[in-house]
DNA sequence: AGATACCGGACAGATTTAGTCCTGTATCGA
DNA sequence: TCGATACAGGACTAAATCTGTCCGGTATCT
C-alpha cells in the first residue's frame, strides 16, 4: 500500500524520457519499446496526460508526444493525479464528509496534515528532478522519531486533494 | 491511488482511542463500537498490532489491549508497515531489483528520493500526534511548486522502505 | 466451570489495476 | 489521392488486492 500504480510510474518514465532526449518528440512505441512497456498501455497514459495539457501530441507520420510546457513546470503531484486520479490519504477525506454518522472519527484532521505534507513532496518534485539524479550515496541509518513533524507539517504550503 | 488501506485506518483510529483513554486498556468491540467498526476486522489489526510489538493484549474478561509504549513513541509508519506491509512507492524497488532485463529505468534513483521523503513524514509522525489535533485552519490556496526539492530531500533522514 | 476476550487461518465478495482489442480519425509523404 | 504512420478512446478480460466474514482454538478472570 501506499504506492504508485505502474501507470503512474509509465507516465512519469515516459515524461523523464521527453525531457531528456534532444528532439523533445517520441512516439509511444518508441517510448515503449526503449523501456520494455506494453505498448497500448503506454498509449493510454500518454493520451491522458495529453487530455490533462501536460504533453502535447501530434498525429501522422514522425507524429507522437512533446511536452506541454518546461519540465521543470511539471509537477509529479500533477502527472499523478492526471493518471490514478485525485490523491487520497484517508477514506474520510472523500466518502461521505464524515465517517459514518459520527463524526468521532477523531484522527481525520491530523491525517490531513500528514496528507498534505505528502502531497507538497509531490508536488515539489518535478520532471526536471526526474531527469537529473544527483545520485550522491546517503547514509542509511533509520533514525525513528527524529523530530518533531508539528512545525515541519506547519511551514508547508497547503496543497490540497 | 497513493492511499492508506482502511485497515490503516482502523489500526491508527484505534491507538488514537487507546492513547486518550484514561484507562489506556480497551477491548475490540469497545474500540469497533465506538467508531463503527466492523469488528472481526478491527481485530486482525489489533492482533497485527500485537504481533509487531505496538500492542500488548490482556486476555481474559476485562480484557484488552492497550499500548506497548509512549505514543510519542509509535510512528504513523511504522503502524502502516505493521499492517500493510512495506510500504513501496515504485515497483522498481522491490522486484526483481531493475525494471525487466534493461536498467535503463532511470526513474528509479530520482524517485527513492520522493520515496524517502514521504517515509519520513510517516516516520514522523506519531500516534501522539494523532491524539492532540491542532485544529488551526489554514489558508488553502495552491502553490505550484514552491521551492526547489532537492535540498529539502537531500535533508532528511533517511529511511529505510 | 463458564463467560469474556484474544489468536489466527481460511474463505468469499467487491474493488482496483493491468493489460488487450478493436474501430476510428488525423497527418505526412510519395 | 492513396497509403502508411500514429494518436483517440471505448469495451472488455484477467489478475491482484482489499474488505469483510466465519470458524475453531486458547488464555484468563470470576
Amino acid at each position: 500500500m501506499l504506492k504508485l500504480t505502474k501507470k503512474a510510474d509509465y507516465g512519469l518514465i515516459a515524461l523523464r524520457h521527453l525531457a531528456s532526449i534532444p528532439t523533445a518528440t517520441a512516439s509511444t512505441k518508441e517510448i515503449a519499446d526503449t523501456y520494455h512497456l506494453p505498448v497500448p498501455l503506454l498509449a493510454k497514459v500518454l493520451q491522458r496526460l495529453t487530455q490533462t495539457k501536460i504533453l502535447i501530441s501530434v498525429a501522422g507520420t514522425n507524429g507522437g508526444y512533446r511536452l506541454a510546457r518546461d519540465a521543470s513546470k511539471i509537477s509529479a503531484l500533477e502527472v499523478v493525479r492526471a493518471i490514478d486520479g485525485p490523491v487520497i490519504l484517508t477514506h474520510c477525506f472523500t466518502d461521505h464528509g464524515s465517517c459514518d454518522q459520527s463524526d468521532n472519527c477523531t484522527v481525520r484532521e491530523p491525517l490531513r496534515r500528514v496528507h498534505e505534507a505528502i502531497l507538497d513532496v509531490l508536488n515539489r518534485f518535478t520532471i526536471d528532478d526526474l531527469a537529473e539524479p544527483v545520485a550522491q550515496p546517503r547514509a542509511s541509518k533509520l533514525t525513528p522519531l527524529p523530530t518533531p513533524l508539528h512545525q515541519v507539517i506547519n511551514s508547508l504550503q497547503p496543497v490540497s486533494n
